[in-house]
DNA sequence: GCCGATATCCCCCGGCCGGGGGAGGGGGCG
DNA sequence: CGCCCCCTCCCCCGGCCGGGGGATATCGGC
């Protein structure tokens, strides 16, 4: 049935939960570990370099985290799926896994069987939780509205123009007004939205559900 | 490996897909479907008496249909895993399945590697969804169009980063290259999308399916 | 071997943008 | 009546951006 092993890439800051995840990992017929990594640049320089089909992911490690480095794996061209492996379950890790891409998210208490079965699943394309996330996302769903910033109306409306990709001078024709109100109006998004410049403001304020694009 | 075989029970309305589940999942030899039932009520009582391990429950089912069979199933002593499978994914489903206790969920057009796979996974007590059912879970979020520009692997990694509202040289940091490099990429990325400036860019590229947000 | 595509670096320059101020008028609310 | 928020307009200035040129190296295909 292993028509070819999947490739895989450990990132773990202790050179112990490596070498367990390897053992673990190799003992697989279809499995094969391909490198290690011990931070989350060298998980991405690794996976840059050794193409896996999945990187095993540790959240805690010093420098580039797991979740930084997962977004930056997933950048890479035909990138590799993602499995985030943490220690505890309600470090609120879990959504923002899933949110920057990740695959799937294993607590490292589970057992060998667990281990190699998640990463079979992920292998093929599949996503995979243990149920207490299912739950929690479940729950946190609808937080899409919730703790946006509050923008008055004419801010929204410059918002959206923003994200139209007008500049500021299309902007005040559109809306008939100086140059000088929406540059103030701008500014406001962009304190309001914590965000440096258009670009943020426009993806900040999508993701928060005060623009539709 | 396969201590004892997973014992599997299907349930779908319709001969042939049961049939096709049971040549499928029997193939497996730690894998054995272990009964059939053609409608909610009889996977019930099917649970009930043969006590599997795993329900691979279809949703469209005639009389008491698959979600609610599956809360039934699931108040069931020492319940087994259900695997929800449906023909849509866009049919809201989703959300439904796992409220009521499911432990994944698995799209008809999933090929047997994954069926298999996908037992496999509920059964050691995991959760399982497609991919696309957590980025709906995560951000209820209109899909991607065709026809998109032709970007090279490394301009879309760089509007990616774009997207995220990063300067060229934070870009450049990123990537351990020239801010000269960077400029140059955008470049081709603004002309690729008729873009005016890195705003549009992002825009353009979200519509286009290039780049998540 | 040649050529195209891709990726990397370099220079100049005009322009829009964003930060930091200030200032006036109108409307709601105590 | 005052206060505060919203909308409107104004000035200066530093910085990043985007357009216009080129240049070199590697790789793959014909």
């Amino acid at each position: 049935m292993p028509d070819t092993p999947v490739r895989v890439l450990v990132a773990d800051d202790e050179p112990l939960v490596r070498s367990g995840l390897r053992l673990i990992l190799d003992a697989e017929p279809d499995l094969e570990v391909v490198g290690e990594a011990g931070d989350g640049a060298q998980a991405v320089e690794l996976a840059r370099t050794l193409r896996p089909d999945v990187v095993c992911m540790d959240v805690r490690m010093p420098g580039v985290d797991g979740l930084r480095a997962t977004e930056l794996v997933l950048r890479l061209p035909d990138p590799p799926r993602v499995l985030v492996v943490t220690t505890f379950e309600h470090d609120g890790y879990v959504l923002d896994a899933l949110t920057v891409g990740a695959s799937g998210f294993l607590l490292k208490r589970a057992g060998a069987d667990e281990m190699v079965q998640a990463v079979r699943t992920v292998a093929v394309g599949q996503s995979l939780l243990y149920p207490q996330a299912v739950r929690d996302l479940v729950r946190a769903r609808p937080r899409a509205k919730t703790g946006a910033p509050v923008l008055t109306p004419r801010e929204r409306e410059v918002l959206s123009l923003v994200a139209e990709g007008m500049t500021n001078a299309e902007i005040a024709t559109a809306l008939v007004v100086g140059v000088e109100t929406v540059r103030t109006h701008v500014a406001s998004v962009l304190a309001k939205l914590q965000a440096r410049d258009r670009t943020q403001a426009v993806v900040l304020g999508y993701r928060a559900g005060l623009v539709d694009l």
